[in-house]
DNA sequence: AACTATTACTCACTAATCGAAAGTAGGCAC
DNA sequence: GTGCCTACTTTCGATTAGTGAGTAATAGTT
């Protein structure tokens, strides 16, 4: 079943899932529920989210401070902010240990994996299509000095 | 203050189990490559970037005010930000024809429509999953009440 | 007993970013 | 000349991101 998924290269006809061809699927049919989905677009894709996402993702469990350093560059605000919001969308759970000092454990609900494993994708698009846009950033700004 | 970061080894196990088959694709092998993929997605995972992606591979090519309207809510600061940004990416291209009024048509590049049929797999999620944040969210917001 | 360290935050404040509206360019119909 | 068209660019107020300090509760140290 995962098989759609794997470390290859992402080519938009091999790519099949639920029977349908998924570039196809991506199409709009129903205006309505392409609004909504834009919605959810909006809120779940930020950078944090997904890089949040992606560490819980890979660490299964991890505390506040852990996952602060595993992230990398994000303040003690934006990661309580974000992972409040996470929370609130049902994307991970808050496991309080009613301790001194506190201790609070984070991990991914089943809904947040199913979103890591949408976000897997995008996530080898990047690792292959680094260099492309290394090279298109370097072309594009070579191009404006001219 | 440094210097607690010496003692980090907090690794759990990669386990391989059979359910989770699918995030396996996604454990970083390569710390140096997981930091620029981190870059990367730090860099293409807006909100905006996302729905222009989308927007763009449904209707192939469009002129800039036919792509603000059809994505919605968009000022054309951001708008001209995010298609400069996405151009300097190498994910769309600009065609300028020197007429007046001025005429502009965007589309995707190759590397373009290989990011978006990798978001694909997010935008399902997103029309799947709607209802499911809807609830989570309403009944986050019911408990912080009690 | 006083003091320090720890942890997961919260609060007050500053810097960056965002959106709406107005301005720019320059041919063209009037 | 005036206004119109389009794709921006600029300006300014408002939202948001980010920083540093502070908080509670207690085990361990002095």
């Amino acid at each position: 079943m995962a098989a759609a998924v794997m470390k290859m290269n992402i080519e938009p006809e091999l790519e099949t899932r639920n029977g349908a061809a998924v570039l196809e699927a991506c199409q709009t049919t129903d205006p309505d529920v392409a609004a909504l989905a834009n919605e959810v677009i909006g809120r779940i894709a930020d950078k944090w989210t997904m890089i949040i996402l992606e560490t819980l993702n890979e660490h299964k469990t991890l505390r506040f401070t852990q996952l602060g350093h595993l992230v990398g560059g994000i303040s003690q605000k934006m990661l309580t902010q974000t992972l409040r919001q996470m929370e609130r969308d049902g994307l991970v759970t808050r496991l309080v240990y009613p301790v001194v000092p506190p201790k609070v454990e984070y991990s991914l609900t089943e809904l947040g994996v199913t979103l890591g494993a949408a976000f897997c994708g995008v996530w080898l698009w990047a690792e292959e299509n680094l260099a492309k846009i290394e090279a298109a950033r370097l072309k594009f700004d070579g191009r404006a000095k001219l």
